[in-house]
DNA sequence: ATTTATATTAATAGACTTATTAAATAATGG
DNA sequence: CCATTATTTAATAAGTCTATTAATATAAAT
């Protein structure tokens, strides 16, 4: 227990960070805009995490996993394949539609600082290159049956991130320009995540 | 002409503000740094801009208009409508390829000042409601007559505008994640843009 | 109860930012 | 050629930012 009676300072402020970073992106966060926040000294942001830079690395890494760790888990399922993708759709959609400022996160980052990838993949690498193996081989094997068109893995990811990622994107700009309210845009997220699912899908027949 | 041999500090000053913005972002790019690419002094910026906000606002408005100006030509048109779908398809692909970092410098100015949506749309929508309204009806008439799947116009912007934005936003990241050349990086757009047309005339179909 | 470790604060160094100023230089028109 | 206007520079005000420091307060441990 801290002196103010909070559970975790620290975790706060990683919190608060987090928020803001997705919200407004690196540079434009200052540490002493997380302590005011979190409603701290701002020296405490670099007493628990020494430099902003670490700060956000912390944020980073764990929000890459979050990526990661629902994908592994598919792979690894034993379905029929059109199932195991129509999951992937699914659960991609959910967790951006949970963390829907991640995309432009992401982007922006990698943007800033292209080397961080480096990082990222050999990190990465190990654990998703199985994973990518065995349903780039059910693809290949579905493709020979003819049950799907001649498709690279590469670009059904692709296809998938795009719809869903953009839709995220857009969505905040989308609500405002078409004056939609809640409810409104509740209907919209739920429609286009079937009209994704259903493009994707009918991108895949032969 | 200038002290400095140079035809116009001015629209110097302007280029290197573009790509820098573009490239890194508003808030991570100091007129300082503007100067020093031009080569000029960095009262030089404020002098003719004044401030670096209505420096971006000059960029965000000439940059905005490249957009809307070339889909205005198209709705124009007098063409059978699934040659005009296939052409803004292909040129909403050209001008982001001309244009790469346009995506998410747009998507992140969105995100850090939402209301500017508001100034743009204003200015906008005379022009482009007349062209969306006209592309509409003939979208209803063709699904009418059976030819295309039952689609709101909304929803095939929004499958055109994530395909597109989101390949040259992700393009120089799958780039280096698959350690591509520039060969194959530029067979890897021209087969996404092939793909992208594909899949989109594909999702309307009935 | 006193030492030890942890948490927190205020103060500040040092670098960088935007924007303005006054002075210097260059270009231009009469 | 001189006066006027436009361009450019150096200097600087006023502010923010990150990061560190030393001092202080609180909690835990012996």
């Amino acid at each position: 227990m801290n002196q103010k009676g909070d559970i975790n300072t620290e975790q706060a402020i990683l919190e608060a960070a987090e928020r803001l970073f997705i919200e407004k992106g690196f540079g434009a966060t200052s540490t002493t805009e997380i302590a005011k926040v979190v409603g701290c000294n701002q020296a405490m942001v670099h007493y628990y995490y020494r430099t902003k830079e670490r700060l956000f690395e912390a944020i980073f890494e764990s929000k890459a996993k979050l990526f990661t760790s629902s994908f592994l888990k598919i792979g690894s399922m034993d379905i029929p394949f059109m199932d195991k993708i129509k999951m992937i759709i699914e659960i991609h959609f959910d967790i951006l539609h949970a963390n829907p400022g991640l995309p432009l996160f992401f982007f922006t980052e990698f943007r800033a600082n292209l080397d961080k990838i480096e990082t990222i993949r050999e990190s990465i690498r190990e654990f998703i290159e199985p994973v990518y193996q065995k349903i780039n081989t059910e693809l290949k094997s579905e493709i020979k049956k003819g049950k799907i068109r001649n498709t690279e893995l590469v670009d059904l990811i692709m296809t998938i991130a795009s719809l869903n990622a953009t839709l995220f994107i857009m969505y905040p700009i989308v609500k405002k320009i078409t004056e939609m309210d809640d409810a409104e845009a509740d209907k919209f997220l739920s429609h286009r995540k079937e009209e994704n699912m259903r493009i994707i899908l009918k991108s895949l027949e032969p």
